[in-house]
DNA sequence: AAAAATGGTAAAAAGGCTTTTATAGGAATC
DNA sequence: GATTCCTATAAAAGCCTTTTTACCATTTTT
């Protein structure tokens, strides 16, 4: 009856105590009626003895782990920072523990998925699906748990979702353009076609310009990445050669580092910035204030969709709800610089103005 | 012995193959020898049934769930990304996963130890200290598990140590004005005192100000934290009014945020940076390579760090050392533009070249 | 040819908790 | 004063593996 070295089991109490081990699990969980006489002994014991319930075995027993896994392509950036932290805290709040696994590959995210739920690592899991994979919906449409899409529109029974509208975000950001800054003359530029946010933003461009009747043929540039670096290249090699100097221009960049890139990339050739060129970035991240000009972007509350996402499984835990619930977020225009609003404290002195 | 819904166990696994239990399981984990025939007849009812063993019951048995604890002050910035990267990298590839938890007071550090290491959550944990809490060391002095205490340099029997050498870092970069630049007016900007990164750093820099015979006093400033108004605030308030129109100075920020505020406020002021007044960060952040002109800061190896830190639980896990193990890394300096080395586009005008 | 070693498998014993069921002792009922 | 009803607690039955032990049937050794 007695363990070895370091864990101070139930048994163990239950002796001090003088009680039964069912005692001391009631004692412990607070469940059934206990006499107060003897939960103060068993309280006694536990303190005495310093005893900490074994979450493994509590974990087999109740057939949960009291853990949700977070399933994200990747650690980088603000977004990561801001899932993260709503996540945590609603997991905080409600006793819950967070695993997180960085899977971009579809391999990669079912494996994931598997390890987290198929073998009970955790009670559910939040999946963050930002490429289209198809097969990652097929293999996980038969896992038992409850299961959150981050990112991308599903239609699978049984998955719960939340998203963010890109596509009006993006319609946003460029009506901003148009109505407050009465530009005609737009480009969007992206991370690759491939990436949903970047082809629900095109969209989103597309449709705006549709409502002044343009078409986004060769308007729109996809890069490889999300990076500072395309945003400069495609800046540099497809936007500049197309401006003529007369004109205002507006770009809607997919996300505030390819803003940046643009920004500089225009900046570098000459291009007054935002007087000729107004740009619009996507993200709110740290970068979009701390530059000059400080960047008009699109804010993603996603702190609130991590916490969502927590919520939604353990509502399902909770046997709270039943049908499939979806969730779609809107982004919010920050208004700063960039896109030609408001003052611009850097370019005080030699203000390059070429040309 | 028909277990409910969904969860097909070992049980059925051994019933459809017509073995015993301990057959499969010595299949499931490749342990002991199996029978050819018999290993196939239990390949196949693993197959049919698509049985995953259940990690819960692995754990309570084993007495190990796979898994390592991190506990972070805090999600936000490049440090916990790369921590994360290393951490999750290296815990990948030996097939263990990261429960991770934020906890910035003692109180909830504490805590979060217990419930990690006291409750069998973990394995063991990787706990950052960039505060100075002392009752957290003494609390978790008899915690069993492996623990690895980053940041902090700590001397506790049974506490592994990875930290970085911040008073060096910050030596080298005051030391790089010195010897590269030839300044000799220099100011170091940091967060509040009692974090521990910006007291070892205000020592280096107060040990290099003595390399060459001068006393730091009054040459230190501390804010409320490591943000960029706190930069912007301080070089605004303090620094600008010791700033003389023929001197050159030098001003090591304590991260790349406050130096980017230090930035803004001094060129706001119309200071011309670099050519008058150098900047230093540290951190090698992501802004600090986006802005301009481009910040000259030391570069730390936080995702070793988080490579390194799995290394060593999973290392004491397997019992391969015995002595608590201290490792101090150091950070690299990264010459850019802030400092007055290398062209910086952004100034065109006027190129510093100081003295 | 008897004894010992070996190989393959089954049975059973943990592992530490939760939860259901059973059982004592007292109070309430008639 | 015997019967019924509660109540507080104990006992036992899971939860699902791993791992040790035991066992039988072959082989190998002496």
């Amino acid at each position: 009856m007695i363990t070895e070295t370091g864990s101070v089991t139930i048994h163990n109490v239950a002796k001090v105590a003088g009680v039964s081990i069912s005692t001391v699990s009631r004692v412990v969980n607070g469940l059934g009626r206990v006499a107060p006489e003897t939960r103060r002994k068993v309280e006694n014991a536990i303190r005495r003895l310093d005893f900490h319930p074994n979450s493994r075995a509590q974990a087999l027993s109740r057939k949960r782990t009291d853990t949700i896994g977070l399933i994200v392509p990747d650690f980088e950036g603000q977004y990561f920072s801001m899932l993260m932290e709503g996540a945590h805290e609603e997991a905080q709040t409600n006793g819950v523990h967070i695993m997180v696994i960085k899977a971009k590959e579809s391999e990669a995210q079912i494996e994931a998925v598997s390890r987290l739920c198929s073998e009970g690592r955790t009670d559910g899991a939040i999946l963050m699906l930002s490429e289209l994979y198809d097969e990652v919906l097929e293999e996980i449409g038969d896992i038992n748990g409850p299961l959150v899409i981050l990112d991308r529109d599903v239609n699978v029974w049984r998955l719960d979702n939340v998203l963010l509208d890109n596509r009006l975000g993006a319609f946003e950001a460029t009506k901003h353009f148009i109505d407050i800054h009465r530009i005609t003359k737009m480009f969007f530029v992206g991370s690759s076609k491939s990436n949903l946010d970047t082809f629900a933003r095109a969209q989103g461009f597309s449709d705006a310009l549709k409502s002044i009747g343009q078409d986004a043929q060769g308007r729109q540039f996809f890069g490889n990445n999300y990076s500072y670096d395309e945003g400069y290249r495609i800046a540099e090699e497809k936007i500049y050669p197309l401006i003529e100097s007369q004109e205002h221009y507006g770009v809607v960049a997919a996300n505030d580092d390819i803003a940046c890139g643009i920004i500089d990339a225009l900046m570098d050739k000459g291009i007054r910035v935002p007087e000729q060129v107004g740009i619009t970035g996507f993200d709110d991240s740290d970068i979009a204030i701390h530059r000059r000009p400080k960047i008009t972007t699109m804010h993603i509350p996603t702190k609130e969709i991590g916490r969502l996402a927590v919520r939604m499984i353990l509502n399902r835990l909770a046997d709270l709800v039943s049908e499939p619930t979806k969730v779609v977020m809107k982004a919010r225009l920050i208004v700063r610089e960039s896109c030609g609003c408001g003052k611009h404290n850097n370019r005080i002195s030699g203000d390059k103005s070429v040309q």
